[in-house]
DNA sequence: ATGTCGCATTAACATTTGTTAAGTTGTTAA
DNA sequence: TTAACAACTTAACAAATGTTAATGCGACAT
């Protein structure tokens, strides 16, 4: 895809996130590409150095880890206006400690991570996106650190149910019981209880 | 305290950190201060809004959560050349979230954050630094997420065991389940399987 | 219409973890 | 030395959660 065809699409998530200023930014910009991607399409594989972060503009991820014993649990979803990827492996050049896959088909803008961060150094909007997007993700992490360390099955699911209702109504049961720790068939047992 | 001793007090710890250049970072220098806590003092309490962080000098902190329950839950612990500090409620302007108090004498210098990322806006050094304190912490809270998400209890024993085993003889037993998000006594019956 | 497939539900049972209580040990202070 | 206290251990039991399997249900393709 050219890069006009870029640069019309992020243009509008520059000025959502305040960057007027693109000086600079020129590898960042001329390293991005766009790219569909169909439900159960991998963006990063657990284990694989990527140095990728993506830009969503429609469609749902999902961020998984894999446990001790070989089973998946689901560590976030993102959509769109979103951006992810495997930012703390890239920050300390480690391997991606999960994977990133569709839920539903999804468009993304994708670029590199030391583009943006070289970025930073002489842009104060990069600077500032790039701040925000380290407080937001680091925010979330504590949050969800916070819940599953203080909460149990339904004080978790009541806790999903209060901050990301949306949530429960895009992706399927079994994601969400992975999402919250729990089994899929302990998440429905509770669901029922509850209804009595 | 006299500034003078703050300024020596805190040189060893700038010059650690590569910071070189103070310009613009008076008013973060200037409200520093310095102080001594006994074992069970409170440094931040839970529910306050505070925007003061820590560098601690000496000692040993732990930052807890209470569950809906009413019971506490250790999320962190800190001790000497480490900064800490309800970062995540600074940056949102919310209340702490978690209660931080001494589990040994600790000697620290506390700051106002606001007057750190003040300084930002025109010092590099200061940029840097607040950059790598909060990607320090965001590593910390995604692996902690991550263990937390994926392991049981015999799991989060052994991951102790592996990243951490200074923390296993240095503070109380029932601390540490409280950090791995067990009972004291599950955890002791855990140790006392593995023996067997 | 029918078969297939994936997901949700339900039930029975197994395992893990929490709870309570009692006993032990080590430390500290009178 | 003794008393008091806190932490750790152990055991018995309760509750929560995981596991397996059977069933149902709806979407979708043939």
């Amino acid at each position: 895809m050219a890069d006009t065809d870029i640069n019309a699409r992020i243009a509008p998530w520059l000025k959502h996130w305040s960057v007027d200023d693109l000086s600079h930014a020129q590898a960042w910009l001329e390293h991005m590409s766009v790219k569909a991607y169909r439900a159960d399409d991998v963006l990063v594989h657990a284990g694989e150095h990527s140095d990728t972060l993506y830009l969503l503009e429609s469609g749902l991820v999902r961020l998984f880890y894999i446990t001790p014993d070989g089973k998946e649990r689901n560590k976030a979803f993102f959509s769109a206006g979103q951006i992810t990827g495997p930012v703390s492996a890239a920050i300390t050049s480690s391997p991606a400690p999960f994977t990133i896959a569709c839920l539903e088909p999804t468009e993304a803008i994708s670029f590199r991570f030391r583009d943006l961060l070289h970025a930073t150094r002489h842009n104060q909007d990069l600077a500032q996106l790039y701040r925000d997007m380290l407080a937001d993700a680091f925010i979330r992490n504590e949050q969800r650190e916070a819940m599953l360390l203080t909460c149990n099955a339904q004080q978790r699911y009541d806790w999903l149910l209060a901050h990301e209702p949306n949530l429960v109504e895009r992706v399927a049961q079994f994601h969400i019981a992975s999402y919250l720790g729990v089994d899929a068939v302990s998440l429905s047992r509770l669901k029922s209880k509850n209804r009595q």
